[in-house]
DNA sequence: CGATTTTGACCAGCGC
DNA sequence: GCGCTGGTCAAAATCG
C-alpha cells in the first residue's frame, strides 16, 4: 500500500540496516555528522513505530491498517508489531506518554517502548516499538484524547537537538519522574504546523537521546533547498 | 527589537 | 476529592 523498496532491517523495532529508501509526500530529513546515512521506510516506521489510542490499539489486534499513511489524523496507517516480537528477555524502556501509572499497575495505548538489543553503539539509530502483546495481558486504559501520529527513536549523541531539517522552537522543559534529565519540548515554527517533538536523554544511558515526534509537517523542510549530500542525513517518513 | 529560551504556573488525566 | 505527574502556557529573560 505504501511504496517502498526497503532494503534495511525491521527487527523488534530495529532499524539496524539504514538503506532504507521510500518516498512519501511527508518526511523527516535528520542532518548530523555523526550519523549515518539514513532513510526510513514509511511503512516500515508506521508498521512499529507509532500508536495513539484506543483505535490503535484495535488495528494492531488486528495487525492491519484501517487507513494508509496519508488519510487521518490520528496515526494513520500504523501497524503494530506482533506480540510475538516482543522478548521477556529484550531489554525495553519506556520512552512515551504516562497513559500507564508510574507505580506499574498497567500498560497503556500511548507508551512507546524502545528495544536496543544490540546495546547502544556509535552511529545507531533505533526506532522505537511498540508492545502490543503487553496490552493483551492487561486491560488498557486509554485516554480519549486524540493523538497525533508519532514515533520515537534514540541516537547516540552528545547534542540534544538534532538537526532534522526543520525548525523548531522551545516551548517548555520538564523533569520527569525517575530521570535525571529533563524533558523538552519544541514546536515546528511553521504557521499552521502542529508538529512537536519532544528530546530527552535516556535515564539509563545519558549518551543515548530519545527523539519523540508527534504530528505532521505540513510543508518542507526549511533547508530542503541547501540538501547537498543526501548521504549524510537520516530521513524518516511515516 | 524580534525571535528564542527559560521557568514557574496552570491544566488535565489517572490512581487511590 | 485529592495528590501526583506530564504537557502546555505565557511572562520574563536572553540572544543575535
Amino acid at each position: 500500500m505504501f511504496p517502498s523498496t526497503s532494503k534495511g532491517v525491521m527487527n523488534q523495532g530495529l532499524v539496524e540496516n539504514p538503506e532504507i529508501m521510500a518516498t512519501s509526500h511527508m518526511g523527516f530529513n535528520l542532518q548530523a555528522s555523526h550519523l549515518p546515512p539514513l532513510t526510513f521506510s514509511p511503512y516500515s516506521l508506521s508498521k512499529t513505530c507509532t500508536v495513539g489510542g484506543e483505535d490503535d490499539v484495535s488495528r494492531l489486534r488486528g495487525n492491519l491498517p484501517s487507513l494508509p499513511p496519508d488519510q487521518g489524523d490520528d496515526g494513520s496507517g500504523r501497524l503494530g508489531q506482533s506480540p510475538t516480537q516482543r522478548s521477556s528477555s529484550d531489554l525495553w524502556s519506556r520512552t512515551g506518554d504516562r497513559a500507564a501509572s508510574d507505580k506499574g499497575s498497567s500498560v497503556a495505548a500511548g507508551e512507546y517502548y524502545s528495544n536496543n538489543k544490540n546495546g547502544p553503539a556509535a552511529n545507531n539509530i533505533i526506532i522505537d516499538g511498540l508492545s502490543v502483546g503487553a496490552m493483551r495481558m492487561k486491560k488498557v486504559k486509554v485516554r480519549r484524547k486524540v493523538r497525533e501520529p508519532r514515533f520515537c527513536f534514540k541516537t547516540m549523541s552528545e547534542v540534544d537537538v538534532l538537526d532534522d531539517g526543520y525548525k523548531w522552537r522551545k516551548y517548555g522543559q520538564k523533569v520527569v519522574k525517575n530521570t535525571q534529565h529533563p524533558r523538552s519540548y519544541y514546536r515546528c515554527t511553521q504557521e499552521n504546523c502542529r508538529v512537536k517533538k519532544r528530546i530527552e536523554r535516556m535515564a539509563e544511558d545519558p549518551r543515548m537521546v530519545i527523539t519523540t515526534y508527534e504530528g505532521r509537517h505540513v510543508h518542507s523542510p526549511s533547508h530542503a533547498e541547501e540538501e547537498s549530500q543526501p548521504s549524510s542525513e537520516v530521513t524518516l517518513f511515516w
